[in-house]
RNA sequence: GGCCCGUUAGUCAAGUGGCCAAGACGUCGCCCUCUCACGGCGAAGGCAGGGGUUCGACUCCCCUACGGGUCACCA
């Protein structure tokens, strides 16, 4: 067989040599050390919590080494490209903290080694599979997708190993002549990829997370272009990630099954291999067993999920630094205030195992995270989701924003700062017995309380209210209605001996809550007292509740 | 089914041959306290099972079980 005869029958348009290409890809000029990584998602506009996971570690690794982190488009599956599938991610991750030294940009390119598009790589792939076949090391392959299927079934059948190999690797051995009549009848093809390997044959390999792992040689011939001339994944990743310069490339585990096949590549094209980080899953619970999360079942797998429930986007950075990097809580407890690029992230601490995801944890994470903000802040945040999820509730915020920021700022600072607030969707109805228009009572007095002490109190409390009172002595006086109306004023003695009293000033401190708030529970009824201002709070207590 | 990966409390996990097996979330209790939240203290709860190797295994090896992933002209 005449390969380079092979080779011009196949792709007579190519008319560059791998030189040529490698030419135009110089070495990276970078210090000692740095890692070149690139985030390489489809554009299918969809961002997964898992793609987020990869990104961080990619960007971390990148940016804590010196190196460089790239965007790389996967654009090889037409019906994968949705139209504004780029700039979404771009736009998406970009809000969570992640952004790019190089790659694709939202209309274009920013970087010396592009395209970043495989769609606009079609003649570097070419050139490099026109080279595999004058080698000998790829073949074209004519079968259609019913005879590939027919194969399949009688592999099922036999219980073989499904695949394109040996004996069933039917165009494997074909001769010129036969391709020659097919090329004549303008059949369509794919170009194959030469294995050989040997299943009986186990070789280990290092992964940077999971260790040394044992592989298994591939036997299969897959495809390498599809019939349109353009790459599938495996061929992509081997010639972009050598002329990119990736250094490491960070994936889903799910890739560890088609490693041995990335591993014959390289060795093909004459490349060296980047470092492999197979990274864990992230999983969730269904029905008692554990499985990957799901974009098509799971609403919690979009990213944009959290986005619209109001979760701080550091949060769920915090989160997932925590997932990927063990180490990370405790050194948040040890830096409060720390920026999050401080901390030192190590693959040797990332997971081996998939973990489920925990939104309890996240909740939490929540909570700390809007707790060490300033109520500005809080407010800026909230106002931002309310102008997208609840317009009138932005525009209730906007109406004043001082006396907003007064709410908010209520246990907010110092040692130990509230934290009650852990999605931005929650913020109404923790503020909203501030409001007016937005008051309602949630809560009533419990009935064995006498409605006429009930009364009395509030009645004293508007008659004695001092809205200029220093908050020791605005409680002195709540003491002194309690003691006044047959409730301790003192909780100690209280406890001692409830029967001698009809209650407790917690009692009636609940009475003036209820009629102030509207609920059981609130921050300190002082402060939310300073900042309703005394009409409103005579008016609420005057009401009949 | 073949191949690969994994298995420390409900969850996330530290742990690299000798520890009463960290810590965090959640749960429960107590304290603080005008309620809630915060904070403090405490409790329950774990090395999947079985064989080895070793003076000694959560740590090393083997087997079993279970869980996950993957077997496309998709990435």
């Amino acid at each position: 067989m005449d390969n380079n005869l092979l080779a011009e029958l196949l792709y007579p348009n190519v008319k560059t040599l791998p030189a040529d290409i490698e030419a135009r890809y110089p070495k990276r000029e970078l210090p000692e050390g740095a890692k070149v990584t690139r985030f390489a998602p489809s554009p299918t506009g969809f961002l997964h919590i898992g793609n987020l996971y990869g990104a961080f570690t990619d960007e971390r690794l990148a940016h804590t080494s010196g190196g460089v982190f790239y965007l790389r488009i996967e654009d090889t599956d037409a019906k994968r490209t949705v139209p504004n599938g780029i700039s979404i991610i771009i736009e998406t991750l970009k809000k969570f903290g992640v952004n790019f030294d190089e790659g694709a940009v939202i209309d274009g390119d920013n970087g010396a080694y592009g395209p970043y598009r495989q769609s606009e790589r079609a003649e570097i792939y070419q050139t490099f599979a026109k080279q595999l076949i004058r080698e000998g090391k790829a073949y074209p392959c004519f079968c259609t997708e019913a005879e590939l299927e027919a194969i399949r079934n009688k592999q099922e059948a036999e219980k073989l190993t499904p695949g394109y190999y040996g004996e069933f690797a039917v165009w494997r051995d074909a001769s010129l002549e036969q391709i020659q009549e097919k090329l004549n009848e303008n059949a369509s093809f794919v170009l194959r990829f030469r294995s050989e390997g040997n299943i009986n044959n186990k070789l280990k390999f290092n992964d940077q997370i999971k260790g040394d792992i044992d592989v298994t040689e591939n036997d299969v011939d897959h495809v390498i272009l599809k019939s349109d001339g353009i790459p599938t994944y495996h061929f992509a990743h081997a010639v972009d990630d050598h002329l990119m310069g990736t250094t490491h490339v960070i994936r889903d585990e799910s890739w560890l099954s088609t490693l041995p096949f990335h591993i014959q590549l390289f060795k093909a094209l004459g490349f060296k291999m980047p470092k492999y980080c197979h990274t864990a899953q992230v999983l969730k619970l269904d029905n008692g067993n554990k499985r990957k999360i799901s974009k098509r079942k799971d609403p919690e797998a979009a990213l944009t999920y959290y986005h619209s429930q109001g979760y701080p986007v550091e949060a769920v950075r915090e989160y997932l630094m925590t997932l990927l990097n063990s180490n990370f809580e405790e050194w948040r407890i040890a830096n409060p205030n720390a920026d999050i690029e401080e901390f030192k992230f190590t693959t040797k601490k990332m997971s081996v195992s998939g973990s489920l995801f925990d939104l309890d944890k996240l909740n939490d994470i929540s909570k700390n995270v809007i707790s060490r903000m300033t109520a500005e802040e809080v407010y800026e945040y909230t106002l931002s989701w309310a102008e997208e999820n609840d317009a009138e509730f932005a525009d209730i915020l906007k109406s004043d924003k001082d006396y907003a920021v007064r709410i908010l700022s209520i246990g907010r600072g110092g040692k130990k700062p509230r934290k009650d607030i852990a999605l931005w969707s929650k913020v109404k109805n923790y503020v909203s017995f501030f409001y007016d228009n937005l008051f309602q009572r949630v809560d009533t007095i419990p009935e064995n309380f006498d409605k006429s002490d009930v009364s009395a109190v509030l009645s004293a409390f508007k008659e004695s209210y001092d809205e200029n009172a220093e908050q020791n002595d605005w409680f002195a006086n709540i003491k002194e209605i309690a003691n006044n109306n047959g409730f301790c004023p003192d909780m100690k003695l209280y406890k001692q001996d409830p029967a001698a009293f009809k209650g407790s000033v917690a009692d009636v401190s609940m009475f003036l809550r209820v009629a102030v708030t509207g609920r059981m529970n609130s921050p300190d009824l002082y402060e939310v007292m300073q900042i309703l201002g005394k009409d409103r709070v005579l008016a609420r207590v005057t009401k009949e509740i």
